[in-house]
Formats: C-alpha cells, sequence, structure tokens
RNA sequence: GCUGGCGUAGCUCAGUCGGUAGAGCGACGCACUCGUAAUGCGUAGGUCACGGGUUCAAGUCCCGUCGCCAGCUCCA
C-alpha cells in the first residue's frame, strides 16, 4: 500500500481499510472513510490488489461528507421508527449539512424536530454498523416494491447500474451508492434544523415531499462555531437592521417593493453618487429613458417571448403596455435615435432608473429579492474590435467598486449553451477577446462551460461578505442578439453600415439588493463614508445648545452629515442611543469645548479619543470620508 | 406559483376551557440641567391582517383572501 507521505507498506491480501487505520495507529484510527486509488470506499472495503490508499477522517472535505451522509441515514431510520409509513425519497449531503426527503401521511411539526433528533441519539448510543451489500437491480426492485418504498422503486427504475448496492444499520436499509461511516456510534455532533416542503426530484408537478435538514460536524465544537455563525447571521438581518437602523420598511400594500426612509436613501444616494464619480471619467453618459412601452417595443427586444411572466403588465385605453424590467430596448431605442460613426464607439449609456419585475410571491425576500429595484445599469455600443479593451474597464470598474466595501469576490466565464444563436465565428471571437481581458487583468478565473446566455458568453461575479457568504451582484455580458433585433448600425470608416455589439454591465447590480447585502456585510455599522449619518453632535446641557449647534452648521458645510441631539437627557443615554445606531463619530459638548472652539470626539468603537480644534476634527473625518476608509 | 408555519400596540411578545385586551422596550408630556452605553414620574397608543361563517358570546373554532417566514420551483 502506497500512503499519502509516500511510504510503501506491505499487507496482507484482502486486508480491510479499518485493519491498516488500526495498524498505522495514532491519526488513523479517526478515519471514518478511505480512499483507494482516487474513488472513497468504506473502511470495511478489502483491499485484494496494489493501491494508493488514504485514511481520512471526518475532519476532512471528503470525511465530513460522508459523515453527513450517514447521519442522514440514521435521521432517516430515527424517523421510520417514529413514523412507520413514512416513505423514503433522497438524503443526500448538502452544503453545511444534509437533508431527507420523506413522503409522510401527516405535516411535520418543528417540535417533533426534538423526538427525531432524540431517537437518533438512541441510534447513536447503539453504535450499529454500518454493511453494504448489492443485488441484482430486478431483486432490489422487489425489495423494495414490497416494502412501499415506491420512490426507491422509481430511483431503481432509471438506474444504469446492474448491481445496485444497499446499505443497513440495524433494522434499517436504504439504496445508497456509499460510501459510509463504520458506524453509528461515530457521529459526535449533529442538529436538525428545520423541516420543509420540496417536490420529488425537483418538479413542481410531482408531489410535494417533507424535506428535514440538518447539520453534522466531527466535533461538538465545530456544530457550536457553525450554530454562532447562523445566530451571527440573523442578528445580521437587513430586514431586522432596515429597521431598526431606520433605513427602509416594507407594506402589505405593495409587496416587494421598498419605502426608503431618509437614512436609507441617503445610503442609496451614496452609492449612486460614488457610481456616477467612477464611471463619468470612464465616458459614461447618464440618460433616463420610458419606464413603459408598448408590448410592440418587448417583442423587438424578445422578452415577450422569454420574460413575459415576469412582467407587470397594463392596459393602458384598450392597449397593452408593460413595465420595462430592464434598461436595454430603450438604450437601443436611444441609440437608433441617431446615425452612429465608427468614431462615436463605444458608447456608453447609464441609467439608475425604476425597473419592475413580477417576481413570484414566494419568492421575494426583503430587498434582497424584490420587485421593484433600480440597478447601476449601462449599455455600452461598441465595435467588435473593442471587446477586449472595453471589457478590461470594466473588469477594472469592478475591482475598484469592490475593493471600496472590502469585498473579494471570483470571476466566472459562461461560453456558448447548446442553443446559441448567432455565428459561432463570432462566439468564439468574443471568448477569446474575454479571455484575454481576464488574463490580461491578472484575474483568476473558472469557466462555466455552456453556462452562457442564448444572446452571448458573460462573466459573472461572486462577492464574499463578512460571513463568508456569496452573492452574485455584478454581471457582465455581450450580446449580439439586441443589435440585430433592433437594427442597430453604425457608419464604419469605409462607408459601410456594420452592427455595433452591445454589452449589458451592472456592478453593484440591484441596488436594492446591494444595500441589503451592504447592511448585513457591515452589521449595520456602515464606514464612515457610507454612514447616513456620519456625526451626531451631543450637547450635555441646555446651555451648549447653541455652540453645538454651530459645530453641526460648520460640519454641514464641509459636506459632513451631521446631527444635533439636543434632547433633554442625560449625556450617557445619548451617547448608547448613538452607539446602538452604529453612528460613527459623537461628537460630545460641553462647556469646556465651547469655551475652547474645541469638540470631544467619541468613536463608535475606539471609544473616547479627547478633545480636539474642530477644524482639526473636520480635515481628519474629511480625509477618512474622501479615502473611503474602512475602520 | 407550490408545501408547511405565522399574522395581537411602533418593536419583542403574553392572552388558560370561547366570556369583550395585557407587559417590557419605544413614543409623548412633566420634573431633573446632567461629562462618555439606559434619571424619575406620568400619559397616550389596538377594527386582535382582511372578509365571511358557527355561537347567547370569537383574538381564541371553521372557510376564504392578503401579507410575512422557511424551503421548493424560478431567476435575461
Amino acid at each position: 500500500m502506497r500512503l499519502p507521505d509516500g511510504s510503501v507498506r506491505q499487507y496482507p491480501k484482502g486486508i480491510t481499510a479499518a485493519q491498516i487505520a488500526a495498524d498505522l495507529g495514532d491519526g488513523a484510527v479517526e478515519a471514518i472513510v478511505a480512499r483507494v486509488d482516487g474513488r472513497l470506499v468504506d473502511l470495511f472495503y478489502r483491499l485484494e490488489n496494489d493501491a494508493n490508499l488514504e485514511l481520512l477522517p471526518a475532519t476532512s472535505a471528503e470525511g465530513l461528507e460522508v459523515l453527513r451522509h450517514s447521519t442522514a441515514h440514521v435521521m432517516a431510520q430515527a424517523v421510520k421508527r417514529l413514523i412507520p409509513e413514512a416513505r423514503l425519497a433522497i438524503g443526500p449531503p448538502i452544503e453545511n449539512g444534509f437533508y431527507y426527503d420523506f413522503d409522510l401521511p401527516r405535516a411535520l411539526s418543528a417540535e417533533e424536530l426534538a423526538s427525531i433528533e432524540e431517537e437518533m441519539r438512541r441510534i447513536i448510543a447503539a453504535d450499529y454498523p454500518f454493511s453494504r451489500e448489492e443485488m441484482d437491480r430486478d431483486e432490489a426492485i422487489r425489495f423494495f416494491r414490497e416494502r412501499g418504498e415506491n420512490y426507491k422503486v422509481e430511483i431503481l427504475k432509471g438506474l444504469d447500474d446492474p448491481r445496485p448496492s444497499l446499505y443497513r444499520q440495524g433494522e434499517f436499509v436504504d439504496l445508497c451508492r456509499g460510501p459510509h461511516i463504520p458506524s453509528t456510534g461515530r457521529i459526535k455532533a449533529f442538529k436538525l434544523r428545520h423541516v420543509a416542503g420540496a417536490y420529488w426530484r425537483g418538479d413542481s408537478s410531482r408531489p410535494m415531499l417533507q424535506r428535514i435538514y440538518g447539520t453534522a460536524f466531527a466535533h461538538q465544537a465545530e456544530l457550536d462555531l457553525f450554530l454562532e455563525r447562523l445566530a451571527e447571521a440573523e442578528r445580521r438581518d437587513h430586514r431586522r437592521l432596515g429597521r431598526e437602523l431606520d433605513l427602509f420598511s416594507f407594506r402589505d400594500e405593495a409587496p416587494g417593493f421598498i419605502f426608503w426612509h431618509p437614512k436609507g436613501y441617503q445610503l442609496y444616494r451614496t452609492l449612486v453618487d460614488f457610481s456616477r464619480e467612477l464611471q463619468e471619467p470612464r465616458g459614461y453618459q447618464e440618460v433616463s429613458t420610458p419606464w413603459i412601452y408598448r408590448v410592440s417595443l418587448w417583442q423587438t427586444s424578445g422578452h415577450w417571448d422569454h420574460y413575459k411572466d415576469n412582467m407587470f403588465l397594463a392596459d393602458a385605453g384598450g392597449e397593452a403596455v408593460g413595465v420595462k424590467p430592464m434598461n436595454c430596448p430603450g438604450h437601443c431605442l436611444l441609440y437608433s435615435q441617431s446615425v452612429r460613426s465608427y468614431r462615436d464607439l463605444p458608447l456608453k449609456f447609464s441609467e439608475y432608473g425604476p425597473l419592475a419585475r413580477y417576481e413570484p410571491s414566494g419568492t421575494l425576500h426583503g430587498a434582497l429579492r424584490v420587485r421593484g429595484m433600480h440597478q447601476d445599469d449601462a449599455h455600452i455600443f461598441l465595435r467588435e474590435d473593442q471587446i477586449e479593451e472595453q471589457i478590461a474597464e470594466v473588469l477594472e470598474l469592478v475591482d475598484e467598486v469592490y475593493r471600496a466595501f472590502g469585498m473579494e469576490y471570483t470571476v466566472k466565464l459562461s461560453t456558448r449553451p447548446d442553443d446559441y444563436m448567432g455565428d459561432l465565428a463570432t462566439w468564439e471571437r468574443a471568448e477569446e477577446a474575454l479571455e484575454r481581458a481576464l488574463q490580461a487583468a491578472g484575474r483568476p478565473y473558472t469557466v462555466n462551460a455552456g453556462d452562457g446566455a442564448f444572446y452571448g458568453p458573460k462573466l459573472d461575479f461572486d462577492v464574499t461578505d463578512a460571513l463568508g457568504r456569496k452573492w452574485q451582484c455584478a454581471t457582465v455580458q455581450l450580446d449580439f442578439q439586441m443589435p440585430e433585433r433592433f437594427g442597430l448600425t453604425y457608419v464604419d470608416r469605409d462607408g459601410q453600415h456594420r452592427r455595433p455589439v452591445m454589452i449589458h454591465r451592472a456592478i453593484m447590480g440591484t441596488l436594492e439588493r446591494f444595500i441589503g447585502i451592504l447592511v448585513e456585510h457591515f452589521a449595520g455599522a456602515f464606514p464612515v463614508w457610507l454612514a447616513p449619518v456620519q456625526v451626531r453632535v451631543l450637547p450635555i446641557g441646555e446651555d451648549h445648545k447653541a455652540y453645538a449647534e454651530r459645530v453641526r452648521w460648520e460640519l454641514a458645510r464641509a459636506r459632513i452629515r451631521a446631527e444635533v441631539d439636543g434632547r433633554n437627557e442625560k449625556i450617557g443615554y445619548k451617547i448608547r442611543e448613538a452607539q446602538v445606531q452604529q453612528i460613527p463619530y459623537m461628537l460630545v459638548i460641553g462647556g469646556k469645548e465651547a469655551a475652547a472652539g474645541t469638540v470631544a470626539v467619541r468613536h463608535r468603537r475606539r471609544g473616547d479619543l479627547g478633545s480636539v480644534p474642530l477644524e482639526r476634527f473636520i480635515e481628519d473625518i474629511r480625509r477618512e470620508i474622501d479615502d473611503r476608509t474602512l475602520d
């Protein structure tokens, strides 16, 4: 046997991986699964030939997946004990845990999870070994049909494998490819999380099953850490912080739309200003186009065929109209308003106006999934030979934006799908141009072959927030189709009319969603440049209000967002409120400050920083804002 | 859209077996004039999501609608 450290050991033929693990001792006894020549197998697997052998503990990525898969089986066993009529569907490991789908005679309540967990603990204490057996497919079908497991029968019928495997632990048996842990006692830390509906095979026309989600870890400490992270995510929930920080609200009267309160809208405007500040030097021209069009426009653009179900439609005096879900058709009309020369390209139209998408009711989620939205949207009309340079510029823009928020991101290149439109040579040139731009920018990226839109290849950007969660925000899509549909042309150097290419791009993406992400990313403690209120001036007593008001005036004149808390409250109370609202700077104003023309600075995290002259404070915070310092 | 759960004051939540609504925080008012995370006292605030039904009587039971939540499906 060749081990991962390169050493080679001799063992008799037919020895099991578990026996080798015992022989090796030390860390190897922790192993719960083995990898033989790259294939994962059970520890009781018999080694008949020379092989590369790896013994994997529950802390390894593969081991953890196996542990969770086995925990799913144990959960299914517990459910079968408590509800014998339960029919099993599937139970795979997933990111952060596992689930198992059941067809049950009644709805499961959240409280029942506790009794299922209790039964699981009994199964774990009994330490049943997992065993594997193989059957002919027909025999397996008979076996499961007798048990009334019709979902398993359906799975088997769709299986190519002539001898599928079954795994048993105790009285429980399940169709499964495996591998599994040696015995149920190896499960040290697990938790059932929630019940939800899920369609059999993800098909909304098939029966709805009940899915129980759970998770398992190698050790209790890791499970605790995971649960703590979930609790932290809940504390940061933008719906809760949005209300507590008075940023925005939702009303039943307009599901999927946001009411921006003054502070939330300040944040929104800061983002749009930031976007303009970056885009104007790069030649973007901001425009505003209609938000309602006759359906004929949507027929021209192709949205009618592909997107009608997601549009807000209305009858306007007997004529069908639709609210725009995207800006591209409007920008195409705008483009076609004039004769364009090759010298005009690239032509960049940006727009921050309203968009409406009729998202299904069940998919709405706070600010993260809305029906009424705004994007930092732009369309670049360009010649094919400009693709590389323009993509490079957009990549730079994306980088500058996300750096400002301290967010890491990864890039995915999605290439030509099977149902592509247009000619192959153009696609290939465009994909190469995208790759060259990515390589020139030194951006690592992954390729999602065949995942592009039917009208062109695209780049998707996944940003990672402070909790390690990934969000897709920016998107850059090349489009050969829309210019075609709108008959767009430019007059080339030789006087010929040629077809421009179009780039759809958004950097922050949907601003509503992006603000939701930012709220959670910063846990409401926005960096100074973003904070809706950057400074709160806190006069200690009635006598200091006049000076406090003057301080606010000087701050406002320096374009610093400040407010005075002139309420008749103790200073400790005012500080507490400002802290809770995550206001970056508090200026405590008393007799000393008023007399000396200074301010006593308190930072929300660094605490009391002592007194400085007002001009000095303004200078310092101004620099912090202009540099977009992250604290 | 589908399955399940939920909907009581601005927020968090009590409300028993069906007998006509409660707390804390917040808000507001008054007093206190205060130096770095909660001063005291008082007051107001509810069509119990909406519509219908059962009942002598409905926040409570039943049906429908809307919205929210967790998933699923969808996501140009």
